[in-house]
DNA sequence: CTCATTTGACCGTC
DNA sequence: GACGGTCAAATGAG
């Protein structure tokens, strides 16, 4: 009754197998620990250092998505529908004015990330409608069917389904599948309008956050530019902690990556490294992931980035950044 | 004209 | 057979 669809398919893990990856997670954390006090300040712009610390991070962020969210997840602690193999079944292949191959169909393969209960539909994603349905349960709020608009260009297999509660009609149920393997132009990464002095923030990059509708919202030719030169920058980072590039933060780096292993979700730590205009690169964790109250299944699970590309993290430098102007690779229709 | 939404049918799973 | 998720033609909005 309360979770439309109690988990679908394979959303939840083995109890042994989450166990093992907390108990990998541990083993990184104390990695990570130790790396982190075991060297001076000075060296942390050390690159292999840092580059462990990036995998380490990495592959804590992984486990602690996939674990809490195995955990979290309604079907998580066992999941009656589709839980064992999918059956197959000889195709219909019925005559009609819409008959479609047989071959396509698959059902919900995305496993369930979280549910929300939010008044705002609007969450930071795009997100194309392609389907309605009344539901058994309540016949009153149809059920509305999402995928992400990136899915024809990029693949991207993220589906919500939207239904009003039942308790509140003012409210919507969310229910999330699959993660977001797009590059959203609306929560990556975007630089900072030049329209501030370029000599103060030619190098800065922000972390925007959509957050909604009280941001304002760059155009999407824009904001894709924008993107393309967010990965062009730095496609594989070699350093998480950003500032390490800045002489002038090198010895607060070993505090604030502790701060950032001791806090996990990253969201705003980095943010806090504003302290040179010059070279310093500032961020925090999309907005998209910082769920309205009401959330299902505990504080925790808004606070995950999709994956580790969406965490915003940034290094390097641009450089020389041709002043008002953003076109510096050249991105012109 | 293009693109997003609506809506009924199709199809997989129970 | 019921139910629910998805497809794709039809429709509407810009």
């Amino acid at each position: 009754m309360a979770s439309p669809d109690g988990g679908v398919g394979d959303g939840g893990a083995e109890p042994h197998e989450v166990m093992d990856d907390l108990l990998e997670m541990r083993e990184q954390a104390a990695m990570l620990h130790s790396m982190l006090h075991g060297t001076s300040p000075s060296s942390c712009a050390a690159a292999a250092s840092t580059r462990q610390l990036n995998q380490l991070i990495d592959g804590v962020m992984s486990r602690l998505q996939s674990s809490s969210l195995s955990v979290m997840s309604p079907g998580g602690g066992g999941g009656r529908r589709g839980s064992g193999g999918r059956k197959k079944k000889g195709a219909k292949a019925v005559a009609g004015p819409h008959r479609r191959s047989s071959s396509g169909r698959r059902r919900s393969k995305s496993p369930f990330v979280r549910m929300v209960t939010t008044k705002e539909l609007e969450d930071g994603r795009q997100w194309r409608k392609y389907g309605q349905k009344h539901i058994q349960d309540s016949p009153n709020n149809p059920r509305s069917y999402y995928r992400c608009t990136h899915r024809p260009d990029q693949g991207c297999m993220a589906t919500k389904q939207v239904q009003t509660s039942e308790s509140n009609s003012s409210e919507f149920v969310i229910s999330y599948y699959g993660e977001h393997t797009c590059s959203d132009p609306s929560t990556i990464p975007f630089v900072v309008e030049a329209e501030a002095p370029a000599a103060d923030y030619a190098n800065l990059i922000s972390f925007g956050s959509s957050g909604g509708a009280s941001t304002s919202r760059v155009d999407p030719l824009r904001q894709s530019r924008h993107r393309l030169m967010a990965e062009a920058v730095d496609p594989t980072p070699s350093c998480s902690f950003a500032n390490c590039h800045s002489p002038v933060l090198s010895s607060e780096c070993a505090s604030e990556a502790a701060a950032l292993s001791s806090s996990l979700p990253l969201s705003a730590v980095v943010g806090s490294a504003v302290t040179t205009p010059s070279t310093s690169i500032v961020g925090s964790a999309p907005a998209d992931y910082d769920w309205p109250s009401g959330l299902a299944g505990g504080d925790m699970a808004g606070s995950f980035p999709s994956s580790p590309s969406s965490l915003g993290f940034m290094t390097g430098s641009f450089g020389n950044l041709p002043g008002d102007d953003d076109d510096m690779f050249g991105f012109d229709p």
